[in-house]
DNA sequence: TTTTCTGCAAATGCTTTGCATGGGA
DNA sequence: TCCCATGCAAAGCATTTGCAGAAAA
């Protein structure tokens, strides 16, 4: 049993392929991203990459997450407040479990979804790129937080 | 086989009980979006109602559209560009079928997905309070067009 | 050497807020 | 009359853009 190659090293190859420029910055994101579980935001990313690459920006950040996201190895998401956010450890549809107190985003399994895409495009005459199968609500530490508070 | 009274008229009632005012302005919000298929955005809104209804400023409109959500009359709904979306003809949880072309949004049906968000409380824990499931693709009319341009 | 990328600052687009005035109840 | 709602302008926030200098190839 091998140990599977980091993913970002695929990453690099695809940006060379794609004549993009290999620079300590995307090298640096794109470890970060697509090792990450916790789907973070460019803030995030940003504070995180800050501790050993000063001098990256903000900009750059947004710039570096769009090759990515052309590359295919990052989704966005948009949770609807602190901006978008990213899944670059899957990046393919997948549905989301969204916590509205703390903000953090589990992947459950949730089989059966597949060819649904597939079904509604031969039904409509849409021709479906992607889509999204999101669900709000609190997590298990959050209602306990919540069962005294009087948020949402 | 009787006329359903307009949807408007029970909003103004649970505005009443709720404790807020009727106003001319809500009054005309309320039709507008209650009775539209085309899920406006604030500024579509603002101009529909510009119509017969000149001086409403567009601060106003979002400041309605919070009470609308808040009385549950009104989903709202983010598609990526144009701003927040809203749909006041169905607001409960339901698919959609956005248009990366035209930006037109379809409510199909699709039937089947009414216990998923139970089961999966149930398996994880959470408490689930809305979810959402939006395809994205281009419409019919938008593949003829893309056919001979070069976009998404 | 050429061309792309980075980093800063300014611009953008949508949405919210503060506050004085107007208008429901 | 008493507050809440409106309308304007300004602020806020995430993201994008323009451009000069830095750095890949």
């Amino acid at each position: 049993m091998r140990k599977e190659s980091p993913r970002w090293l695929g990453i690099l190859k695809k940006m060379k392929e794609k004549g993009y420029r290999l620079t300590p910055q995307r090298l640096a994101v794109a470890k970060i991203v697509s090792e990450s579980q916790e789907h973070p935001n460019a803030q995030r990313i940003y504070e995180r990459i800050r501790n050993d690459f000063p001098g990256l920006s903000l900009a750059t950040i947004y710039k570096i997450m769009a090759v990515l996201k052309d590359l295919g190895e990052v989704m966005e998401l948009s949770v609807g407040v602190g901006g978008s956010r990213y899944d670059g450890a899957r990046p393919y549809p997948h549905p989301h479990l969204i916590c509205t107190g703390c903000q953090r985003i589990w992947d459950p399994e949730i089989p059966m979804l597949e060819d649904l895409p597939r079904k509604l495009a031969q039904k409509t005459g849409f021709q479906i790129h992607r889509h999204r199968l999101d669900f709000f609500g609190l997590c298990p530490r959050c209602q306990r937080r919540h069962s005294w508070r009087n948020e949402e």
